[in-house]
DNA sequence: GAGTCCGGCGTAAACGCTTGCACAGGAGCC
DNA sequence: GGCTCCTGTGCAAGCGTTTACGCCGGACTC
């Protein structure tokens, strides 16, 4: 049978109320008293039973991560990210992956994980998604990944400012007409997407570029769909002589789609990606970097907080965002021949 | 105020244990008392307090995944198979990730999840390590991946028939001098590694060709370490005609620093990879196939099997591997040219 | 030196379930 | 018609903590 409360208190010649303060670090216990608790725990290999505390004290001491994938890249880097500061804090990570709401209909996580967690962590979801929004009826804190919302802690990057920046880059290298490389068709229930997108067009209308439907394809954030998307965008009238992709798995299928059509990246048709996969310098992929995995740390980070000091304001934290640029993108070919 | 099973039994007007039964579709209860608890429940938005039934009935209600890496393709792909699988049951998905045993020292998550826990879901690592050994004291079920233990359930490939398959085809192109990208040097605590390697040797052996030290390099399962392998292959005295990688991401790595050094893959220098990687594809990498995904899903299926019925005999489950040759490989130079 | 304060500790009441046991009543059997 | 058996239900004892409250004694204050 396991060691119980009980048995160090009557082992250490105290009350289990000061066993359970002695082992929890709360004060007026006597450093005394204290040590040779912590010693009986020790030897008789006691470890507390997290039910019978977590009913007890009401907390449930973990912490759900809500994400619409696991295996794919970015979400992989995020949990990890998530995973390195919550090892250092006595919570569980819940893991709870939703798929694409648009696409399965899985359990909404809010009823199964309700009572369940002290707070959620939330990557890159909407917050008006069905299945997403009820996590917020629930009051416990929500830390955000990419998105933000009132009374929310959020973290991410201006995905607005960094898909500008791609396109203002092919801008300058002289393109006109610069296609896209998008998830899947408007509305998604990803923030990043939206915002990628509003970047991508803003930066056109600045330029007085056009924004047409014919220079965009979806590529669903796979290398097989950038793939595709690519060739889409070529077998069009009148194609683009450069891309932004809204990420590096899709600008990687897009650069093996020009190859595949007798084309060199750059040279004939420009690519930039999004995220800074690793992969991308190996394809000499120009693409603009994030912190992932810091993205993920800090969101981690600001939940803790928030469960340590339910009053303090939320804050929004954007992080700073690179561009490396690399031989995907290059000077519009008939320019660069002027 | 959250509702009890008390609000729902008052209500309802039954006992609190009639609730109980009727919610967790336990047998004896009448169809009409069950249907009728049941939307009482609904009505009032009733959910179980996991701490409180974890308590009273000694499960815990969780799982716990062990894991070195999250963020690495191998394991973010086990990974969400497994969660797929714990998705549909009523069990929590613990993520624990413990680095690199060898290279961090992590608080061993035995301590950290005893009581915590109904089983655990081992990614890779081999048993005897320093930290994952301890789990096995832990009277719970153990799920293994891509490992074996006496009393363990397991998942996994043939690490060593997979390598094998992968030299015997760099044999049958004429290559005598094939080189091998391991992951670390032996030993390590990741079991696929020191499997590869034996497939490895025992294919050269076979084969009555040189297993050298100088033909080996390691490159610590990363695309980096892969390509610093290679390039370090290559300026040894006597170079390999055709490499083994022990994975895709160290294959990439390899294959980037063939072109570097101004070489083609397939026809300079041969080279196999190993996972089944999707870009595997795109930069045209010969490869051993696993079914990643899958790996994981069964595991937990094992799992959750071992925890119904405790008294069945555990049970080992080796998945098919596959191999699919691509232009990274090919018939050697001096040969192909005789 | 009486009064106040505070640190250290114990008592016992929750916390919200599960489940062994008991029991009533009806069905089935001889 | 008495017996057993089975189904549906309730009673109440846990499960192992946390924590409000109270008590005691020593260190202060005036």
């Amino acid at each position: 049978m396991a060691m119980t409360i009980r048995d160090i208190a009557r082992e250490a010649g105290v009350s289990t109320a000061t066993v359970s303060r002695a082992l929890r670090g709360l004060p007026n216990v006597d450093p005394v008293t204290r040590e040779r608790v912590r010693q009986v725990a020790e030897r008789l290999d006691y470890v507390v039973s997290p039910a019978a505390s977590r009913l007890a004290s009401g907390r449930a001491g973990s912490i759900a991560v809500i994400t619409p994938y696991i295996a794919r890249w970015y979400f992989g880097r995020v949990l990890s990210g998530i995973e390195k500061v919550l090892q250092g804090s006595d919570l569980d990570l819940l893991l709870s992956s939703i798929g694409d709401p648009s696409e399965t209909h899985r359990v909404p996580p809010h009823r199964k994980l309700r009572r369940r967690v002290d707070g959620f962590l939330v990557i890159s979801l909407s917050t008006d998604t069905e299945g997403v929004n009820e996590i917020f009826e629930a009051d416990v804190p929500v830390a955000l990944i990419d998105t933000e919302r009132e009374g929310c802690w959020s973290v991410g990057i201006d995905d607005v400012a960094g898909a500008r920046m791609a396109v203002q880059h092919l801008i300058n290298l002289g393109h006109e007409r610069i296609g896209l490389i998008s998830g899947r068709p408007l509305p998604t229930p990803f923030r990043p997407e939206e915002n990628r997108w509003v970047g991508y067009r803003d930066a056109l209308l600045d330029a007085s570029l056009p924004v047409e439907a014919d220079l965009e394809a979806c590529g669903h954030f796979t290398i097989e769909g950038g793939e595709r998307a690519m060739t889409t965008l070529l077998a069009r009238p009148n194609p683009p002589t450069a891309v932004f992709a809204m990420s590096d798995e899709m600008a990687f299928g897009a650069l093996r789609a020009l190859r595949a059509h007798g084309l060199q990246p750059g040279r004939d048709v420009s690519v930039v990606g999004f995220d800074g996969h690793e992969m991308a310098e190996h394809l000499d992929l120009t693409t603009i970097v994030q912190p992932v995995e810091e993205i993920g740390a800090r969101a981690a980070v600001a939940l803790l907080e928030a469960l340590d000091h339910p009053t303090r304001e939320p804050q929004q934290l954007t992080l700073p965002l690179g561009m490396v640029v690399r031989g995907s993108t290059a000077l519009r070919r008939d320019r660069a021949t002027i």
